[in-house]
DNA sequence: CGTATTTGACCGGCGC
DNA sequence: GCGCCGGTCAAATACG
């Protein structure tokens, strides 16, 4: 009997030094494979990296033709329109609040390209207010503006004489107000000079105490305005020592989840990437104003008011003043952009952002602004924009996580408004497939310019995936700490590890 | 210790 | 002229 044992037992064991062996050999192969896709991946990433940089350079050049061929339009147009026009009657209305335009731009280039369009507005302008219809093609030209303020590029070249520009309407002379401070005389005077400044408005929902715009900010003080219990903080630009640009956050009184920001001035200094969609946004607002508020009254307020949602192109002034308007000087037009309108909060409007215009918005130049915290302490961020486009931004997008998704809704409803602009400037028929794939592969992992990578990307991978690869491979992104990890390519990356 | 935030004081515009 | 109110300043305080 100790016979058999002693047989059996190194049979065992032999069996089992086989049978291990087989598992080992196959989680090697196993290892193997994951580290051969892991590979694949990586050369993916790396191919579409340089798609993305190729795309960027096509989408600048692209732009840059857009808006040559769009200038070129509208000048004619403008000849004939501009005429019947007041517009340039009132120079100081005039101030642009382009943050993050180049402000040298001739004059008649703005009212060119934006108010002979405004114009069929204003026959519906009572009392100063405005509504003003994104997704109405009669303001094609606003996305013009905004979209040239977008090139990073275009803002970084921006020259210190912009704050003339926020004085391009002028002269006002500095008046009373010049000798009320000595501190920042040498850049703050320019502005200061400008009695009237349009501002730009913009109501969000938000958890947050601010909205992360990608700029960098600090707080200069703290008020309780009459009318509204919460405190309205002021916060000025802090990216450049000199910076004009100051903004005002307040919490609707109506609803607390609505957040109120108020930009004011014209950054003098190049924007962060993630910024300048912000900054392009009210420019192109601003610009809006205050070519068509031209047309109110001296000594009123104009306002208008962007509504997101389904209300494009419906006047609804009662509502703006009722709801909207922080109470402002009435000397500085406001235009008020409402990201917060709630048609835009259902679920179809997130599955319609998942469409290739508003994933092209949604990043990297949409309006994600809710930050999980304050962008108020610039410190903790390093720079400006350090957690722009942190987490929800592209996650609730495309709609991968729930949580995110929900969380994000205001940031739906904050893409949707780009997203309006967006198809208001791929309505011309002649650059909107251009256009919408240069923006789209701007998300796309910027491999949509040429078929074949385009084919080969919806082979591949995902459209979320890729997206998300873009995001967690953009230099830009990165650089910009919007370091919402992608999920899927967390997973992806994580199950490789495990493995 | 340097920087950001807080907060009361101050200033200027506007309406009465 | 006076008071109200929005906006800003700047010293004090908090924070990392």
């Amino acid at each position: 009997m100790p016979n058999s044992n002693s047989r059996t037992a190194p049979e065992k064991k032999v069996d089992e030094s086989v049978g291990y062996q087989e598992i080992y050999s196959q989680e090697e192969s196993e290892l193997e494979n994951a580290r051969a896709e892991m590979g694949e991946v990586r050369e993916e990433n790396a191919r579409l990296k340089l798609t993305l940089q190729h795309m960027e350079k096509d989408y600048q050049s692209l732009q840059c033709r857009f808006f040559d061929i769009l200038r070129q339009e509208a000048s004619k147009k403008a000849t004939n329109v501009d005429v019947g026009v007041h517009r340039i009657e009132e120079p100081n209305q005039l101030l642009s609040l382009c943050l993050g335009r180049s402000p040298r731009e001739p004059k008649h280039d703005e009212t060119n390209t934006a108010n002979f369009k405004l114009v069929q507005v204003d026959h519906e302008d009572l009392n100063a207010n405005l509504t003003l219809g994104l997704g109405n093609s009669k303001l094609m030209e606003l996305p013009m503006e905004l979209v040239r303020s977008q090139k990073p590029q275009e803002t970084s070249l921006e020259e210190p004489k912009d704050h003339s520009e926020a004085g391009a309407g002028e002269s006002l002379p500095p008046s009373s107000k010049t000798p009320k401070t000595t501190r920042n005389e040498d850049d703050e005077v320019p502005q200061q000079a400008n009695a009237k400044r349009a501002r730009v408005s913009v109501r969000v929902r938000c958890d947050t105490p601010t909205m992360n715009d990608g700029c960098q900010w600090r707080k200069y003080g703290q008020k309780i305005a009459k009318g509204n219990p919460c405190p309205r903080a002021y916060y000025r630009c802090t990216v450049a020592p000199a910076c004009p640009v100051r903004k005002q956050v307040q919490r609707c009184y109506e609803d607390m989840s609505i957040l109120i920001t108020t930009y004011e001035g014209t950054h003098n200094h190049p924007l962060p990437f993630t910024a300048s969609s912000m900054a392009s946004t009210t420019a192109a607002a601003a610009s809006m104003l205050l070519s068509g508020s031209s047309t109110s009254q001296p000594g009123f307020g104009s306002t208008a008011t962007l509504l997101n949602g389904s209300d494009f192109g419906v006047f609804d002034s009662s509502r703006t003043n009722q709801l909207y308007l922080p109470k402002s000087n009435p000397l500085l037009p406001t235009i008020t952009l409402d990201l917060t309108a709630s048609p835009s909060s259902s679920p179809i409007h997130l599955n319609r952002l998942s469409s290739s215009f508003a994933s092209a918005c949604t990043f990297p130049s949409g309006l994600s602004f809710c930050s999980s915290e304050s962008n108020i302490s610039p410190n903790s961020r390093g720079n400006g924009y350090l957690k722009y486009g942190s987490l929800p931004f592209d996650k609730g997008s495309f709609n991968l996580d729930q949580p995110y998704a929900e969380k994000n809704h205001q940031s739906s409803s904050q893409v949707s408004l780009t997203e309006s602009l967006t198809k208001a400037i791929t309505s011309d028929p002649n650059f909107k497939s251009v256009i919408a794939v240069a923006l789209s592969s701007m998300v796309g992992g910027g491999a949509a310019t040429h078929g074949n990578q385009s084919e080969r990307l919806g082979h591949h991978l995902k459209w979320s995936e890729a997206a998300h690869q873009f995001t967690s491979h953009n230099p830009l992104i990165q650089n910009g700490k919007g370091c919402s990890t992608p999920s899927i390519f967390n997973r992806l990356s994580s199950s490789d590890s495990q493995k």
